[in-house]
DNA sequence: CGTTCATATGACTACTTGTTCATATGATAA
DNA sequence: TTATCATATGAACAAGTAGTCATATGAACG
């Protein structure tokens, strides 16, 4: 330590949450720090969708979504079903819409 | 387009933001998306503080907090006051506490 | 069976980014 | 001024990651 504060050191010490679930937090912020994914949350949330019409919508490679849709599947973010060929996604989680909603308050609510 | 899913697209299409929107929204949680980030924001969120107390909260470098401040406060997520040699951060918006309150609810709301 | 459609996956690459190290700035005190 | 404290900054490096390309899986149809 360097200058005195010591007192107020160990007042927000006991109250910041543990390393871990500090770093699942930033984990799950993660998800929706790429464009791409919080684009394809934001399509869900409107609507269950398959992987081409998303793909499409996004003007992007199936892969690519496939890619990121495998990342939130992961995460349980999305949740699929399948139909015959096709697999479509939804969103697993009202969370999901809640984060978003709080971003966008964030961004548009500026004096 | 591969299989027939027009009505769906224009649907989502119509609802879904700007593109430049969707990537401020993105900007904004990869702020919240790394660990050393989330720690100081809610430190700040329980009090003001300041660099070297950070860092020593954290056990972390003066440099490596110093250069995550200069990102949040870039972002407008943070400000700072000078006292004398010390500088004093602080939470610039109360969304910030919902933001990361929403995500606190996802991770402890497992049924 | 073989073919086609829808999606998944693995390897690779280019880009981004968090930290370190050394140094600079800027304020205070002697 | 010189020294010291608190913070900021720039360059460089390592680790992580989003997209591409080629290929694999898996279901339906003839």
């Amino acid at each position: 330590m360097i200058h005195n504060h010591l007192d107020l050191l160990n007042k927000v010490k006991t109250d910041l949450p543990a390393d871990e679930l500090l770093s699942d937090l930033s984990d799950l912020f993660k998800l929706f720090g790429d464009s791409t994914r919080v684009k394809i949350l934001f399509a869900l949330s409107e609507s269950e969708m398959c992987v081409c019409a998303i793909a499409e919508l996004l003007g992007m490679t199936q892969s690519a979504i496939s890619h990121q849709l495998r990342t939130l599947k992961d995460a349980n973010l999305v949740a699929s079903r399948r139909e015959g060929k096709t697999i479509y996604y939804h969103l697993s989680d009202d969370h999901v819409r809640a984060i978003i909603g709080q971003g966008f308050e964030h961004l548009t609510e500026k004096q």
